[in-house]
DNA sequence: CTGTATTCATACCGTGTCAATAGGATTTAA
DNA sequence: TTAAATCCTATTGACACGGTATGAATACAG
């Protein structure tokens, strides 16, 4: 019951993105510098945001990816779902017609309600919410 | 992000004693039967679950288990962690110390919001209401 | 036009966990 | 005494995890 690397480290890989968000390509090596994630692991997982179209990217020196949308668009659940793939902590949650046990089992109502409680919380925060999360974390620091 | 067959089948087994709670012990056996489990891999996790004392075995022919307490003593928490070690969604959430980006990272916040949501959901549910739940259900289909 | 920085694509690999299966030892009611 | 049950431990095949490694393609700077 633990979200991998994969997707913790795609969660870090955006928000630092959304941190610096100046409008020029920001380098994956400097992106893995300061999250201090192995450069080839993250190619591979920003390969996936890629090809989502949940970033961009510029090749050649000076290159890199920027987002393509604004931070407050992208939800830690559309993130998460891409690089993890399916939050649910059962697969009968989502599949329906999976299991013949379906319509007598009574584990599956907390399956289900564990499975909200969780998309409550990953689609209602925002990159945004995590920047300025972080930034303002940053201010009582300077204080 | 996965429960396992180890708690899933856990949390049946425990509530397949629940429902046949007559005094007598229910055989493994049985439960496997019902439940359309492995009887050979049930017994690992009943062994489980009586070393934590959640149930009682009785030895030798006629023998097999009994709840120890009553249903509305057993939350699914308790089954779950028990047998899937820690529901955390990331390691950091408990092991405080772990990661030496604690204070700078707002995916923090994230992961301990997932954490308090999916502990709400298993520590309000008891066996009791598990239970009911499915013996409403059966109701329903007498109808 | 050349060198260098970067993304892109793919293959590989060691380790560990999952989900059982297997075989037998031990206990006890009938 | 036998059959039914729990108990204990080892083994296994498949797969996912968490990377490394290698090299090709692209494009900017000088």
């Amino acid at each position: 019951m633990k979200i991998s690397t994969k997707g913790r480290y795609a969660l870090r890989l955006m928000l630092d993105l959304a941190l610096h968000h100046t409008g020029e390509p920001v380098s994956l090596k400097d992106i893995a510098r300061r999250q201090e994630i192995s450069d080839k692991y993250l190619e591979q997982i920003i390969s996936v945001l890629n090809k989502a179209k949940y970033v961009k990217s510029v090749r050649g020196a000076q290159g890199g990816y920027i987002l393509t949308k604004r931070p407050e668009e992208y939800t830690v659940g559309m993130i998460l779902r891409l690089t993890e793939g399916s939050l649910a902590p059962v697969a009968c949650v989502e599949d329906e017609m999976q299991c013949k046990r379906m319509h007598d089992c009574a584990t599956l109502m907390v399956w289900k309600k564990m499975n909200d409680a969780i998309n409550e919380v990953v689609d209602s925060i925002t990159l945004a919410d995590l920047v300025d999360f972080e930034r303002q974390r940053a201010g009582e620091y300077i204080i």
